[in-house]
DNA sequence: GGAGGCGATGACAGCCCCGTGACGTCCACG
DNA sequence: CGTGGACGTCACGGGGCTGTCATCGCCTCC
């Protein structure tokens, strides 16, 4: 467990040297590379020489309290940790969920389970970006989460109204194409026959929050006599802007 | 697959040999007992014969529809099923969820995720006492254990009732993402029509316990015209928040 | 350069949507 | 049988959103 590779690697600390092998020879077998210390002091040691990317850690430790090695092994870094608890030991379950216990599994218990949860745990803490499922929209600075339904300006989420949002992503789905009034109320609005100057007014009011200068917009572009088009900002380095 | 064992039983129902093959193969390395059949005629016949503890049934069959091979299985003794389905068809999804089938996997699928669905509703269904270990939900000073149905704040439990917890945790498990009202009394209340009110009203109780400050909710956010969505405290350091 | 037309702007009224308080019902428990 | 909590529904009120219009400015074409 001294050099990086593609497994990951699990710490075990427990002092009951049945239940580390067994646990070390299962988390092995599911492609985990395993070290096992049998106290919370070598366990704070190890973990700091060779952090590994979880740690399964028996509350009930000789020498150094369990919740303390807990504790500490998250002062030194944010590592998951999957507690191994004594079934009536409610308090101490507690005190790991506050602390920040990424799961736990009450003794006895399956070798197996416990594989389950060192991999969940791992998949959940490892890919928080693929959380961000939903398709998301860029413009520059610009960025709309569809599934989320927020858009970003650099970074600041941006107050825009149902309607302003919806024809903001649809002009970003359809960048570089002029669409007349008529075409943005059926597609936007669902309508077959209103006001133009509806579209006009809703413009206005996305250009005051998307456009670096509203008064001469560089995104939501009027094409004169025609309607509106999008242009994305044109990927440019720094000396060509001048 | 004729006499009571240590090893839980499965039957694999697809008429994809290589399909049922490479499935097989990893169930049993996974300490199952498996037996395959390749239609729903002779799925039935088997499993009235030797009654499985859970099967694994391709919606996608020759003769006897998949569903309507659902329905009988689970007229004859209510075994845990889990479906494989196409990634599109979602109308098949929902029929085999509503009937009450215990999880699903859309193909393409990775055998091993296969597994562990299997070993998860076996783990549900089979051992209503290992269910004391929980997966952990966070947010903040929120915490939520699923096996416990326990909600912390800041260390303290939170007396929420049942709605409000089924509601809390389908928003936590999935952030980020804005829904209206209809998808969560479908969701949560699993109902297909009813009062919009509903929710806005359960929302507004679940942001009183919930909330640092109800009245400016940071964590059940409204999406004006469009519903409701959960934003994680972002995880930030001291000097983005200047 | 001037006239006509189109788009931008500011303002406003109606309305929709959300939050809130309150009430009736159902169910569990004493 | 009475009580209390949970849940769904409703009426109310306020604030923001939305569509419309009049006016002004600017673009285009002659």
């Amino acid at each position: 467990m001294t050099q990086a590779s593609a497994r990951q690697r699990v710490l075990v600390v427990d002092d009951d040297p049945t239940v580390s092998e067994v646990v070390g020879r299962y988390l092995e077998h599911a492609g985990f590379a395993v070290a096992v210390v049998a106290d919370g002091r070598l366990a704070l040691d190890r973990a700091l020489a060779d952090p590994p990317d979880l740690v399964v850690l028996d509350l009930m430790l000789p020498g150094l309290d369990g919740l303390e090695v807990f504790r500490r092994l998250r002062a030194q870094a944010p590592v998951p940790v999957v507690m191994l608890t004594a079934l009536g030991d409610e308090s101490d379950r507690l005190v790991g969920l506050e602390l920040g216990a990424d799961d736990y599994v009450t003794k006895p218990f399956s070798p197996r389970e416990l594989v389950l949860r060192v991999q969940s745990v791992l998949r959940r803490s490892s890919a928080p970006l693929a959380q961000a499922q939903g398709t998301i929209l860029r413009d520059g600075d610009l960025v709309v989460d569809i599934a989320a339904h927020l858009v970003l300006r650099g970074g600041k989420p941006l107050a825009l109204t149902a309607r302003e949002y919806d024809l903001l992503v649809f002009l970003l789905q359809n960048p570089r194409q002029a669409f007349s009034r008529e075409q943005l109320l059926k597609q936007v609005w669902g309508w077959e026959y209103a006001d133009h100057s509806t579209v006009t007014v809703h413009v206005r009011r996305l250009r005051e929050k998307v456009e670096p200068d509203p008064r001469d917009p560089t995104r939501v572009v009027t094409v004169f006599g025609v309607g509106y088009r999008y242009d994305p900002s044109p990927v440019v380095s720094a000396e060509e802007l001048v």
